[in-house]
DNA sequence: ATAAAATAGAGAATATTTTATCGATAAATA
DNA sequence: TATTTATCGATAAAATATTCTCTATTTTAT
């Protein structure tokens, strides 16, 4: 009985190289739903990913909650639901970001965040010629501030997009306040206390890695 | 004999997963020497990075030219140097971006790219109010530029930056012109032929995935 | 109706990645 | 100098992830 039920329920056992497929399926979905498809079929997102079909299939088992039809593929309109389900899209979850730079800016203005259930409450910079600027209707704040409105909104996530010498201090001021979840944009090695979950986004090097790749397939 | 060759030589087999942390060692070093440190062990490279130890010493042992020494570590100039060039932050590389909104002046200031051996050499955008605006340096062109200055200077990697709709339009004209490698900042899904590589790089769905995984550990 | 084609799904076989265990080595310490 | 300790590197084992193969289903065409 045990078995069977951690086999419906498993909510674990996710594979962590899925959960970056994942965003990537959910985009080429919405792109053919808002395109006026119905149906979806593995082999399709295979082609248009360039992965293997089974692959696709394995991982739209753990994906869908409903199986597909055979010879017509997966309901559009389910899958899409199921995969915002499943990377959580649905769950509202609220940051604040600390350091309004160019970049910091730049995060403020992007729209990208509502569709992924993200709304960035608050942003905090150290330079007072910027504190007190709106941007996309988010006012932006003094450091003062920061450890009291996370507290008070009892806020998990934020971003750091702050220059490298500062991001270890913003980090730990950040974990102090009660964060729990960091995304770091500053191209620094930051420490993280254990029960605090660390990503790094890091666009030169991820150019980096995609020149290389460009180097290797030239050999093949 | 082919066995051992293809043992030293190896450039291929290099475990994708070590691509992704490569870069976290690679600054991790960076801090490190900078404060002074001259060796750096496996453990401590573990410890800071939340790894097992066994897993760096595997990682740096196809990383690294020279063996670590026993009981002290790796020499932490070399292994920098070491890192830099397995990847490939040596070769300089240049880069055209596409699209100068927020999320591309951002890209157009940011410092971290020369330190991979990137340099963005030219900016292009619809927009004619942006059109010739000097930023850090580099020159907003017109999109009729594009396709020539690519082939020109024989360019072969770009940043597309623009707001979705437009995102495949430009990425089509981008591999025509010549492009093998493309970063896709844009919060679309857009499609590629099989010569050219695609790395899609998503903050939005980043964060999601984050916010997901500070909930997982809460439960555990 | 029947055959053919395309697709899903399940289980086995591979390949990859991570973790564990061992002995060897060199620095630190008593 | 002998002992302890921290580290490396290599091999083996385990866990993960991917690919292969086969069967069943369903639509389309004959």
């Amino acid at each position: 009985m045990s078995d069977e039920s951690e086999k419906n329920i498993d909510i674990f056992g996710v594979p962590e190289a899925l959960l970056r497929r994942a965003p990537k399926y959910y985009k080429y979905v919405c792109k053919q739903t808002e395109a006026g498809s119905e149906y979806i079929s593995s082999s399709e997102l295979a082609l248009a990913l360039g992965l293997g079909a089974v692959q696709v299939r394995k991982d739209l088992a753990l994906l869908s909650s409903v199986p597909g039809h055979s010879r017509v593929g997966f309901d559009a309109k389910l899958l899409k639901l199921d995969m915002e389900r499943f990377l959580g899209y649905n769950n509202m979850n609220e940051a604040v970001l600390v350091g309004v730079g160019n970049m910091g800016a730049a995060l403020l203005a992007h729209k990208g965040f509502v569709r992924c259930g993200l709304k960035i409450v608050a942003a905090f910079d150290v330079r007072k010629t910027i504190q007190g600027q709106i941007i996309d209707d988010k006012l932006v704040l003094p450091m003062s501030k920061m450890a009291s409105l996370i507290d008070r909104l009892k806020i998990k996530l934020a971003i750091i997009a702050v220059p490298a010498p500062a991001a270890q201090s913003v980090c730990n001021k950040l974990v102090k306040a009660g964060i729990k979840g960091i995304l770091n944009l500053s191209p620094t090695h930051i420490d993280v206390p254990n029960n605090v979950v660390l990503h790094d986004e890091d666009i030169a090097a991820a150019l980096a890695i995609l020149a290389q790749k460009v180097e290797d397939k030239k050999e093949s």
